[in-house]
RNA sequence: GGGCGAUUAGCUCAGGGGUAGAGCGCCAUCCUCACAAGAUGGAGGUCAGAGGUUCAAGUCCUCUAUCGCCCACCA
């Protein structure tokens, strides 16, 4: 018998943050990729929601006996971090570009670590049985190489290639984006009808457009060749208003402001005018129509969207500036016809908003339209290998899959994983390079090194060996060295790699008699600088004028192998053969086709497994309002704050709870109070039976009488929460599982078992031992908790645990226990339905009370009429004595007089009237029952007069309202008595 | 232009064929010895609208309205 004091989550908290359970492979495996987080900043309440789902999940698995592997991470987030660290230098007042790229990389990776610690720290607060000694990031040493043999392999296959075409360009973040990265937007413009004249002869042709300034770069018009209007001129030449200067195409060469009439089948007749014109360089229909038409492309802007020297006079111009000088000229000539209203989906940089400019320029492009991609993808979900829940979200993936277009893989960017290409300036020929085309362990790590940016290609050995041995940056606790052993080198036990080693590997290689006997030796040295040369070679000429492409990857790419990278892919390593393929994904569908689909194109391709089994796919966070939760609107709720204000069990609770399967999750911090309430109540309930359990307990249980009907009851109560609860989660039903724990413990265990059971715990013998049945109330009490404590750990770990100490359990974890699982032999219908009946009479019995407005402080006296119900009275008076209140309880042969008189079911009981009371209110209370009960009788005898539902609906529905009416009629009947008899 | 979702108590949402539920808020009475972060009782809803299927419809189907989201190379 111990006060435990009471709840404080803080200290509590703190305490069990470090605690990580350790798992065992009782029961199989089971494993699941966190989505990494971007080193961006710090966690947002969606992080919070991911991350509470996944590990309810994991807990419970865990306590299932799985051997559970949950893989810790984060995201170097390419444009998205760079563009973190570009404000925090301008805040500093430095430029990325005035910097420079080496200075600047240098300030992101000095950036990471910061943002990574304090992910890491909110992790541990929400309580993540994340595994951290699998801790993964994007850009180190194992997944840059991953990254590499992925796109080699790819590359080979012909699946990625690059060509020069048309792309979305952010012309403020100077980079190609991908079309997932355009966020497109209806917005009002103008239309523009322009005149172009005809060329040699009269008459002209009223072109429209949003986009006057590009008219620039118009190498044709074109119009569709079925339309009457326009059949007679198509091949006549136009003259390009404005333009009376010789433009130069992309490959250079001159381009006549004289412009063809062109036909094609992909103008529609109905738009505008009907007539188009076609600027191949700034629009990505007429890139394609110039294309089959062997059109020349004639580029107006730069790379920061001002008008070029292709633009004459509007040279310098910013493009929207350009477009109203044109707009001011033309209207001067007399050549715009007219301006109409338009509405147009404008498409904007999803980074900086910035107005995407549709670029032709070289970039790299994996080619997932092609069968050997796209087709497995589709079937890794129509076949039903991979599960979305909710299932609506396959749909989309399979519509998005279906409209694939090839993806643009690279980006003008400094931050990300670079090209592994090296172009060869000889002969042209790209060359993809990894580690494994050298065959030397050394050779091996040394180019890792080189391609990661690490070192140079001229090095020293001891640069080398600096680095190796310094701390890997993803896992501190082993060098680089080390971390490379253990994802990618695991095979070399005894490498060990230094300055002294390398040299002398070096020299070995330098060796005149090895060159003699190789084919070509690997490394030179310059005297001069003390350096050595890691040679790479062109595999088609030979020669060693190579220069590395200087774009870098979509960071998506590197996401996208996520799931078997992490495991040490493309190692066949134990990792990846005990934990791949993931069993579940849990994410937002804002990113379903950015990553979700990719990881399962990516997977399946490179693995010919599917990465995952269900794809859990949750609702995104709002504010109370509903409106998306951003910085600029200071509406967002912080994690930490939270778990500062209301503790990380409330927080994890109330997003459990709240999770349904919508898509937009309205949150305030007013939501989390309730549900630490719910906490704050677990903690009393555990408080309170830590103050009247018995020290010795156990050692009594023999002298213990059998279990009282409640102590049944509530063992009922408790296998039918642990059934749903199961079943709830199995089906990813986090809502449906707390709210049955939530009803379960307030409204059962402490409502009710508590208050029942209080009588029993206040029994002792004379020399003041427990009684037989107070001992018996203390091990049910106990055994009924301690298994709520279990069914809700993955959901409040760090409660649970801290309450779970105090119990005599011979479990000194609690996920040691195991989950608790429905026993039917814990099931009792007799008990329930007494208790349940105990229940309605004393609620009633309250009603009562409260009607005759009887202060609760106040005792009274009870009689009842022997009824069917009449036994409670005597089996439960105790119960009901404490639970309603009342002095004594009486048999009486007839209603007592001057008495308010209330009833459940068929019993009736009587409290005296107290002095100066009057039964208003419980008249008025039993009309407005009355009218119900009318109500309810007038339909049943409608429907039970219904021939056709008599013989229609099953015999027990008939039945069902029969025995309704019956009551009802019964009650009502029993009410106008009560009713007359009151007045 | 396609597609998806939502509409149930004042608010946030459960309920997916058999006569409406929870939490918060509200009203009333209570600081009763686990808990005022609490206890007890109570008020409050023709389940967006219209049709249909069915003996029976918040629940299934169709249409409409409103709100929200996603996708899209109509210049």
């Amino acid at each position: 018998m111990i006060d435990i004091g009471k709840y404080d989550h803080i200290e509590l908290e703190q305490k069990w943050q470090k605690h990580m359970p350790k798992s065992e492979n009782k029961n199989g495996r089971f494993s699941v990729v966190i989505p990494p987080p971007n080193v961006t900043g710090s966690l947002h309440m969606g992080h919070a929601l991911n991350i509470t789902l996944q590990d309810i999940i994991c807990r419970w698995q865990l306590m299932n006996g799985k051997d559970v592997m949950w893989v810790p991470g984060f995201d170097h987030a390419g444009i998205a971090t760079q563009y973190v660290v570009e404000k925090k230098l301008q805040s500093e007042g430095k430029n990325r570009l005035e910097i420079g790229k080496g200075e600047f990389l240098k300030a992101v990776w000095e950036w990471v670590p910061v943002s990574r610690e304090s992910i890491k720290s909110q992790l541990l607060s929400l309580g993540a049985v994340v595994k951290w000694d699998m801790e993964r990031f994007t850009m180190d040493e194992g997944l840059s190489r991953a990254v590499r043999r992925a796109f080699k392999i790819l590359y080979k296959e012909g699946l990625i290639y690059r060509s020069n075409y048309m792309i979305s360009w952010c012309p403020n973040d100077l980079t190609a984006l991908s079309d997932l990265e355009v966020e497109h937007e209806e917005q009002p413009s103008e239309l523009y009808y322009i005149r172009y004249n005809l060329e040699g002869e009269d008459g002209y042709i009223v072109v429209a457009t949003t986009r006057p300034e590009t008219l620039l770069g118009d190498v044709a018009v074109a119009v569709h060749p079925q339309d009457e209007r326009y059949k007679n001129l198509v091949g006549k030449t136009l003259k390009l208003p404005l333009v009376s200067w010789e433009r130069l195409s992309e490959s250079g060469k001159p381009v006549s402001y004289k412009i063809p009439l062109i036909a094609d089948e992909r103008i529609k007749p109905e738009f505008g005018t009907g007539a188009v014109k076609i600027t191949p360089a700034h629009d990505a229909l007429d890139f394609e129509i110039a294309l089959s038409h062997g059109l020349e492309k004639v580029n107006v802007m730069d790379e920061h969207a001002v008008m070029n020297q292709n633009a004459g006079p509007f040279k310098g111009l910013e493009r929207y500036e350009a477009r109203k000088r044109i707009i001011s000229e033309l209207k001067t000539l007399g050549l715009l016809e007219k301006i109409e209203p338009h509405k147009s989906a404008i498409g904007r940089c999803y980074r900086c908003k910035t107005v995407i400019e549709p670029r032709v320029s070289s970039q790299w492009f994996l080619k997932v339209t092609d069968p050997r991609i796209k087709e497995k993808a589709i079937q890794m979900v129509t076949s039903g290998r991979i599960k979305f829940i909710p299932q609506g979200w396959s749909k989309l993936y399979l519509q998005w899959m279906e409209n694939l277009r090839d993806w643009c893989i690279s980006r003008q960017i400094w931050w990300g994983h670079k090209i592994p290409v090296w172009h060869c300036n000889s002969c042209g020929h790209i060359n993809v390079f990894d580690d494994e085309d050298f065959d030397r362990v050394y050779d091996k790590i040394i180019f890792n090194l080189i391609a990661d940016g690490k070192i140079s290609q001229d090095f020293t050995p001891e640069e080398v060996e600096k680095i190796l041995k310094s701390p890997s940056f993803t896992a501190p606790e082993l060098t680089v060295l080390e971390f490379y052993k253990k994802f990618a080198f695991y095979k070399y036990h005894s490498l060990d790699m230094d300055a002294n080693s390398l040299r002398l590997f070096i020299s070995q290689d330098l060796n005149p008699t090895a060159i003699l006997t190789e084919k070509k030796n690997r490394y030179r040295y310059n005297p001069k600088t003390k350096t050595y040369r890691f040679i790479l070679r062109c595999q088609h000429c030979n020669s060693e004028d190579l220069i590395q492409e200087e774009d870098v990857l979509d960071t998506w790419f590197s996401s996208a192998l996520w799931p078997f990278s992490v495991f040490g892919w493309p190692e066949d390593t134990k990792a990846l053969k005990d934990f791949y393929p993931t069993d579940l994904l849990v994410t937002g569908f804002d990113i379903i086709f950015f990553w979700v689909a990719r990881m399962i194109m990516m997977g399946s391709y490179f693995t010919n497994e599917a990465p995952f089994r269900d794809v859990y796919i949750h609702a995104l966070i709002r504010d109370e309002k509903g409106q998306k939760m951003s910085k600029t609107k200071g509406n967002v709720i912080d994690p930490l704050e939270v778990i500062k204000d209301y503790g990380a069990d409330a927080l994890r609770f109330t997003l459990a709870i709240l999770t349904q399967q919508g898509r937009d999750l309205k949150l305030s911090t007013k939501s989390f109070e309730g549900y630490r309430h719910f906490i704050n109540k677990l903690w009393n309930a555990g408080r309170f039976i830590m103050m009247n359990v018995d020290k010795d307990l156990l050692s009594k249980a023999i002298y213990s009488s059998a279990p009282g009907k409640e102590d049944l009851w509530i063992s009922s109560k408790l296998n039918k929460t642990a059934e749903i609860v199961n079943k709830s989660l199995e089906n990813y039903e986090f809502s449906q599982a707390a709210r049955a724990l939530y009803e379960f413990v307030w409204s059962d265990f402490c409502d009710w078992y508590i208050e029942l059971v209080k009588v029993r715990l206040k029994s002792f013998t004379q020399d003041n031992q427990p009684t037989p049945e107070n001992i018996s109330a203390q091990l049910s009490l106990l055994s009924i908790f301690e298994k709520t404590l279990r069914l809700l750990h993955p959901f409040i770990p760090f409660v649970t645990s801290e309450l779970w100490q105090y119990l005599p359990s011979s479990y000194q974890d609690i996920t040691k226990a195991g989950y608790y699982h429905k026993d039917p032999s814990g099931i009792f219908p007799e008990a329930e339905r007494e208790i349940e009946e105990l229940i309605g009479l004393i609620s009633s019995i309250r009603a009562l009370r409260a009607d005759l407005k009887i202060p609760p402080s106040s005792k009274v006296n009870l009689f009842y009429l022997k009824n069917s119900l009449s036994h409670l009275f005597g089996e439960f008076e105790a119960q009901i004595k404490t639970l309603a209140k009342i002095e004594s309880i009486e048999l009486s042969q007839a209603r007592p007089p001057s008495s308010g008189a209330g009833y459940f079911k068929d019993q009736e009981f009587f409290i005296p009237l107290p002095e100066n009371s009057s039964p208003e209110e419980l008249i008025s209370g039993y009309e407005r029952r009355l009218l119900e009960l009318s109500k309810t009788i007038e339909s049943l005898n409608q429907k039970l007069s219904n021939q056709e539902f008599l013989s229609k609906a099953p015999e027990e529905e008939v039945e069902k309202a029969k025995n309704i009416l019956e009551d009802s009629k019964n009650e009502a009947l029993r009410l106008q008595r009560l009713i007359k008899s009151i007045r």
